[in-house]
DNA sequence: CTTTGTTTGTGAACTACTTCACACTTTACG
DNA sequence: CGTAAAGTGTGAAGTAGTTCACAAACAAAG
């Protein structure tokens, strides 16, 4: 990657957009850019935290995985996201696994770099504020998705949520850009494989999505939102 | 409540403990003192959400209702602990309902006040990242406990918390020093009265724990430890 | 092109929990 | 002090979901 590509997603991000040319070549130099192959292990829940990474290229599965093996997927970090941020900034052990999705690289910034740059400038102390803020909301809803909704209505949520990130809408209906195994679907919503195959297999029968591939368009998106939204 | 029993609470108060008399000063005539008494309402999720709040006295209930009326705990904050910060930082809605428990006063601090003596102190900031950080990794933890965890080892975890932060150790065991229902035990793990219960009974009858007037105490916290944290 | 591994499909059995219904007990309070 | 309200106890019935077991389809790799 050449510096200049770093240069234009540090601007991209969120968390360095107000400052300008000169802190920007600052930031640039107090990190480094690291590659990781799809599977790869980013880092380990448990493990000491001392760097926080923003995605440059790829994308990182967040997840944490039970005692009897069973893997729970927090969130998908995207390019121009960053993760990996609370370790840095409470100093505590990370609380999930960073696995590499794809060929990955990260732009990572060390604590003891990273946080005397932080202190002398309050914009991007409040940046950071602002990304806490939106990962707290997000796991709340987790939460309450967990807590509060059954397995189709998770389902049809998460492939509605899908559809709206990375959709692309055809004569048909919305056809979710990634491939999508049922494995990963159901880890991202705490349920099985099976009841997920089951749930997608009579949706399947009543029309509201297709699958080709692995990849799912949904013929009836406000059907599937009213199923995920219930009144 | 005395301005002095104010200055008390807020040298206590994790997010101001670094401020020096001066600051202290500007910040006690920033904000004010509020009263509730018990079940009150002091926001709703949705509101818009201009302020924070430092408990002075009495605890505050941080919850969400479901479309059934089913009510789900996210936490009891207690005095000398903040809630409300992340509408105030991000300008969003309140993201949950907030209800006196007891007479409660809360210091109040609006966004429109707090921001400007936020932005140029940084050690603030760096604190609200510190509260930030320590929300998160509570949330986490509470979608892993519903991902992972069954109705035993989520009540026993619970129990075992409760007593580690308002246990009084007794001869006999470990008393919490709360009184709590049997509902509010089940919405803190979302889980059916009926079922905290039954489990509930089946210690009391294996001389894990013993209830009186509501108060319990546990006789064996590291077998209740034990389920809570399997192999 | 075959083999090997991964993903999908599907039904049967099982299980953990919820819901319902109702009696009983304790607490609050006019 | 007596009556309403809140909380507790408990069993029967129902149900959503898991687990298991295996077959079929598909994709990847040699």
């Amino acid at each position: 990657m050449l510096l200049n590509d770093k240069r234009a997603a540090l601007v991209e991000h969120i968390l360095f957009s107000h400052l300008d040319t000169v802190e920007r070549e600052q930031l640039l130099a107090l990190g480094s850019v690291r590659r990781f192959d799809d599977g790869q292990m980013i880092f380990q829940r448990g493990d000491a935290g001392n760097s926080m990474m923003l995605v440059l290229r790829g994308e990182i599965k967040i997840s944490i995985v039970s005692d009897e093996g069973k893997e729970l997927i927090f969130s998908i970090v995207a390019p121009g996201e960053c993760f990996g941020e609370i370790a840095l900034l409470d100093g505590q052990p990370r609380s999930a696994d960073a696995t590499a999705i794809g060929k990955c690289a990260l732009f990572t910034l060390l604590r003891q770099d990273f946080i005397p740059f932080l202190e002398r400038r309050p914009q991007v102390a409040t940046a950071l504020l602002a990304v806490l803020c939106g990962r707290l909301r997000t796991t709340s809803d987790l939460v309450e998705r967990l807590a509060f909704q059954n397995t189709p209505a998770r389902l049809a949520r998460l492939l509605v949520t899908l559809a709206a990130n990375h959709g692309t809408t055809t004569p048909t209906g919305i056809r979710i850009a990634h491939k999508l195994s049922q494995q990963d679907l159901g880890n991202r919503i705490a349920t099985s494989r099976e009841s997920v195959n089951k749930q997608l297999r009579l949706w399947r029968a009543q029309g509201l999505l297709t699958v080709e591939q692995g990849y799912i368009t949904l013929l009836q998106p406000d059907t599937l939102n009213r199923i995920a939204h219930p009144v």
